[in-house]
DNA sequence: GCAGTGCTCGTTTTT
DNA sequence: CGAGCACTGC
C-alpha cells in the first residue's frame, strides 16, 4: 500500500524536530519504519544511528520486525526498545557513574513494596497509616519528576509529608545498599548519570543521532527529558503521538509534553494524520462524537474511505452474570457469521471486571486468553528463581537473599534470619557474605549451622556452574538442587500448577537464548524483568481476547466487545468525584478505536462493591452517540441520579511531647536495647536517633515507636 | 516452622 | 464477597 500525502510528508522530514500527531488508525507505525527506511537509503545514514523509543516490548518487537520486511539485514542495527530497555542498556554500561558497586539487580513492584514496609519500620512507623503500596506510588511520581530524597522539599510542613520524606530517604538507603534499582530508577538514573558526565551524555548523543518516539503523548516529566537530552547536539527528533489517546497521567504522562513540542524544539514543524484505515464509518462515527467533548486538544477529526458499516450495538442489563451469559451469545453468533475467536477482543476498565466473564467462557468452552491480573512472571514460583539468579550475579542483593534463604524450607527460621541481619549490621557485611563468614556459623546453633552451611555450598556449587553453564542449565540446575523440584512434586493443585510455570519459565529461558544475540545472564536477568504478560500474546492462537483497556493500547481486533461501560466503572468512581474524567474519555476513546467492523458496548446496571450491590445508570459517554449509527434495541438508558459520596479518613497522628531525654535508655519492641543519642523537635512531633545495640542507630518517631524506659534486669 | 484460622479491607489503570 | 495477611497454637 501506498503512503498518502500526510504519511509522506512526514516520511520525507529528516532534519529537524517533526511532531507527526496521528489518529487512531492513521498509520503511525508505517510512517515510523519508512521513515527510518528513507534515512538509511536516500541519506546513507547508518542504520545504528537511528534509535527508536517505544512503550512496550510488544510494540518494539512489532516495529523491528515490519522494518526487516521493508528494509532486510539493516534493521537488525537499528536500535528498538522501550524507554527502559534502552536506559537499562545505558545503566548498564555506565554502571558505576550511575552509581552502583557493580551488576544491579532490578526490582518489580512487589519487591519495591516489600522494601518500602522495611523502611517504615525501620522509622517505627505504622504501615497501616502509610500504606506501602500508596507510599510506593508517591515515590514513583518523584522519581518520575527526577526528585530523589536529597531535593525532595514537601509542599506543605505537615506531618504526613514529613514522614513520607523519611521513609523515601530509608527506602532508597536500603534499595542502594542492595545495589537495586527499581523500575523509575532505570529511567531517573540514567538522566541523572547523563547530566552528571557530560562525556558519557555526549558519547550518547553521538550513538543516537536520529531519534524517534512512539506514543509519545505519554511520556512522562523524566523520559522527556531523557530525549531533551539525547537529542540535544544533532536535534534530529521524529515523534508519533495523539493526544486523544493519552491514557496514562496517573503514571505521571504529561500531555503538555505533545501540547508544547513545537514550541520547545526549535526548528520543529507538525503533520497531522487524519485518515484512519482501520474502521468503519460507523465506529469512527461514534469515536469522533465522544472525543469531541474533550477541551485538551490540539484537534482533529478522523475521516475513513471504508465502508459504513454494521451500527454500534448498545446493550444493557441488569448484573454482570446477565452480561456475561449474552456475552457468550454474541461471540457464539460472531463465530457463526464466519468470524475467528481470534478477531475478537473483549476490553473493561478495571481487572476484577474478568471474573464473571473467565466463569462463563470456561463453562461454555470458548477458548481465550487473558492479559493482567496475576502476572506469570511475578509468580513466585518464578520470582524465587530469579531471586537465585539474582543473587549470583550481585551479591549485596539482600531482598533476593531473604527470598531464598529459606525457600524451599531448610530450616533456617525467623531467629537465624534474625542473627543473620545483626552480624551483617555489626560488620557492616551483606546477609551473603556473613553467613559465608566463619565467625557467624561458629556460634550458631548445631542445627542452624548445618542449615547455613549448607545453603552456602549450594551457593558455591551455583557460582562454580556459572563459569560453564548457559542460562538455561543454570535455572534447572537451581531447581533440582535447591530442592523447589522436590518441594513442587506432590500432587496437589498448587504444586502441579507452580510445576508446570516453571517448566514454562524454563522453556522460556531456551526460546530467549535462541533469539537473543546477548544469552548472558545479566542480559536474561534484565530482560525478563521488563516482560509483561503482553509480551507472550500469540497471534496465530485461535481464542478470544480479555484485556483491559489500557492494555490495549497500540492493538487491533476485528471485533470489540466492551463490558462493564457504567457510570462508576468507565468513567470510575475516583474521577466522577474528582470531577475529572477527560483521561477517562480518552480511555473509552481508545476502547472504541480499536475496533475494525463491530463494536459492541455493554452495561449492567447493579454493580457489586464488596459485598453490597450499588446501581448505576449506563456509561455518561454512551449518550453522546447518535441514533444515526447506533442499534439501541436492547437499550435501558436508566436513570442518573447523583450518587452519594463516600467520605475518605485521613488518620491524623498526634503530636507528643519529649518522653525521653538524651543519653538515657530505652526498649524497643523489635530492636530491643538503645541509647538515644540524638532528640529532634519537628513541628511534626519529636523524633529520637536511637543507637541500638544490636540494629545499631535509627531514628524513630515518638509517637508511633512504642519505646519503654529500658530496666535492667 | 508450619498450617489453620480469623480478620480486614478493598476497586483503577502498568513499564 | 473473597483475597491476602497477621496471628496463634501445635
Amino acid at each position: 500500500m501506498d503512503l498518502n500525502d500526510k504519511q509522506n510528508e512526514a516520511v520525507d522530514h529528516l532534519y529537524n524536530p517533526l511532531l507527526v500527531l496521528a489518529g487512531a488508525g492513521s498509520g503511525k507505525t508505517r510512517v515510523i519504519i519508512n521513515r527510518i527506511a528513507r534515512l538509511i537509503s536516500k541519506e546513507k545514514i547508518s542504520p545504528s544511528s537511528i534509535l527508536a523509543v517505544t512503550f512496550t516490548n510488544k510494540a518494539a518487537k512489532e516495529l523491528k520486525n515490519r522494518l526487516y520486511n521493508l528494509i532486510g539485514i539493516d534493521a537488525k542495527f537499528v536500535h528498538c526498545g522501550t524507554f527502559h530497555s534502552i536506559c537499562l542498556q545505558i545503566l548498564r554500561e555506565f554502571k558505576e557513574s550511575a552509581g552502583f558497586n557493580g551488576n544491579f539487580s532490578i526490582y518489580d513492584t512487589d519487591d519495591k513494596v516489600k522494601l518500602i514496609k522495611v523502611a517504615i519500620r525501620d522509622l517505627g512507623l505504622d504501615d497501616k497509616v502509610y500504606k506501602p503500596k500508596i507510599v510506593g506510588n508517591i515515590i514513583s511520581k518523584l522519581k518520575n519528576r527526577l526528585i530523589y530524597p536529597e531535593s525532595y522539599e514537601p509542599k506543605s510542613d505537615n506531618v504526613r509529608d514529613y514522614h513520607i520524606k523519611e521513609i523515601y530517604r530509608r527506602y532508597q538507603e536500603l534499595i542502594e545498599a542492595n545495589d537495586g534499582c527499581d523500575f523509575d530508577d532505570i529511567i531517573s538514573k540514567t538522566v541523572l548519570m547523563l547530566h552528571n558526565n557530560e562525556d558519557i551524555s555526549f558519547e550518547i548523543q553521538n550513538r543516537y543521532q536520529f531519534i524517534h518516539v512512539d506514543e509519545y503523548q505519554d511520556t512522562n516529566f523524566s523520559q522527556e527529558i531523557f530525549i531533551e537530552t539525547i537529542s540535544k547536539t544533532f536535534n534530529n527528533l521524529f515523534v508519533v503521538g495523539d493526544e486523544d489517546q493519552s491514557i496514562y497521567s496517573w503514571r505521571g504522562a504529561e500531555v503538555s509534553n505533545i501540547l508544547n513540542f513545537c514550541d520547545k524544539y526549535r526548528k520543529s514543524k507538525l503533520i497531522r494524520l487524519e485518515k484512519n484505515y482501520r474502521s468503519t464509518k460507523n465506529i469512527l462515527k461514534g469515536a469522533n462524537d465522544i472525543i469531541k467533548h474533550n477541551s485538551k486538544r490540539l484537534g482533529k477529526t478522523l475521516f475513513t474511505e471504508n465502508e459504513e458499516g454494521s451500527p454500534i450495538v448498545l446493550k444493557s442489563y441488569d448484573y454482570d452474570t446477565e452480561e456475561a451469559d449474552d456475552l457468550i451469545k454474541t461471540l457464539n453468533n460472531l463465530k457463526e457469521s464466519g468470524y475467528s475467536f481470534r478477531d475478537t477482543a473483549v476490553l473493561y476498565r478495571v481487572n476484577s471486571i474478568s471474573r464473571t466473564i473467565e466463569d462463563r467462557l470456561r463453562k461454555n468452552s470458548i477458548p481465550y486468553r487473558i492479559f493482567g491480573g496475576v502476572k506469570f512472571y511475578e509468580r513466585k514460583e518464578i520470582k524465587d528463581i530469579t531471586a537465585y539468579l539474582n543473587l549470583l550475579l550481585n551479591q549485596n542483593d539482600n531482598l533476593s537473599f531473604e527470598r531464598v534463604i529459606n525457600f524451599p524450607p531448610r530450616g533456617i527460621g525467623k531467629e537465624s534470619i534474625k542473627k543473620i541481619k545483626q552480624f551483617s549490621y555489626k560488620n557492616s557485611s551483606t546477609y551473603l557474605r556473613s553467613v559465608q563468614d566463619n565467625d557467624f556459623t561458629e556460634n550458631l546453633t548445631p542445627r542452624a549451622k548445618k542449615a547455613v552451611l549448607s545453603f552456602s555450598d549450594l551457593y558455591n556449587r551455583c557460582l562454580e556452574k556459572m563459569k560453564s553453564y548457559n542460562v538455561y542449565d543454570l535455572a534447572n540446575f537451581i531447581f533440582k538442587e535447591s530442592g523447589m523440584d522436590t518441594y513442587y512434586s506432590k500432587d496437589d493443585d498448587e504444586s502441579i500448577e507452580r510445576r508446570q510455570n516453571i517448566e514454562e519459565f524454563l522453556s522460556g529461558i531456551k526460546e530467549y537464548m535462541e533469539s537473543n544475540e546477548d544469552s548472558s545472564l545479566l542480559g536474561f536477568l534484565q530482560s525478563v524483568a521488563l516482560l509483561t504478560d503482553l509480551d507472550k500474546f500469540n497471534e496465530s492462537e485461535d481464542s478470544i481476547t480479555l484485556m483491559t483497556v489500557h492494555s490495549s493500547k497500540g492493538l487491533e481486533f476485528k471485533n470489540i466487545i466492551i463490558c462493564g461501560a457504567n457510570d462508576g466503572i468507565f468513567p470510575s468512581f475516583r474521577s466522577i468525584q474528582e470531577g475529572d474524567i477527560e483521561e477517562e474519555r480518552r480511555l473509552f476513546y481508545v476502547a472504541m478505536t480499536r475496533a475494525e467492523e463491530n463494536l459492541f458496548i455493554y452495561s449492567y446496571k447493579f454493580n457489586r462493591f464488596g459485598a453490597t450491590y450499588d446501581s448505576s445508570p449506563p456509561s455518561r459517554f454512551i449518550e453522546n452517540l447518535n441514533e444515526d449509527y447506533i442499534n439501541a434495541s436492547e437499550f435501558n438508558r436508566g436513570d442518573r441520579n447523583p450518587r452519594v459520596k463516600r467520605e475518605r479518613v485521613i488518620v491524623k497522628p498526634k503530636i507528643e511531647k519529649v518522653k525521653f531525654e538524651k543519653g538515657s535508655w530505652v526498649t524497643h519492641d523489635q530492636f530491643g536495647d538503645g541509647k538515644i543519642i540524638v532528640v529532634e523537635e519537628h513541628k511534626s512531633g519529636v523524633a529520637y536517633v536511637i543507637d541500638f545495640e544490636d540494629y545499631g542507630p535509627k531514628k524513630l518517631l515518638a509517637k508511633y515507636a512504642k519505646l519503654r524506659k529500658f530496666e535492667a534486669d
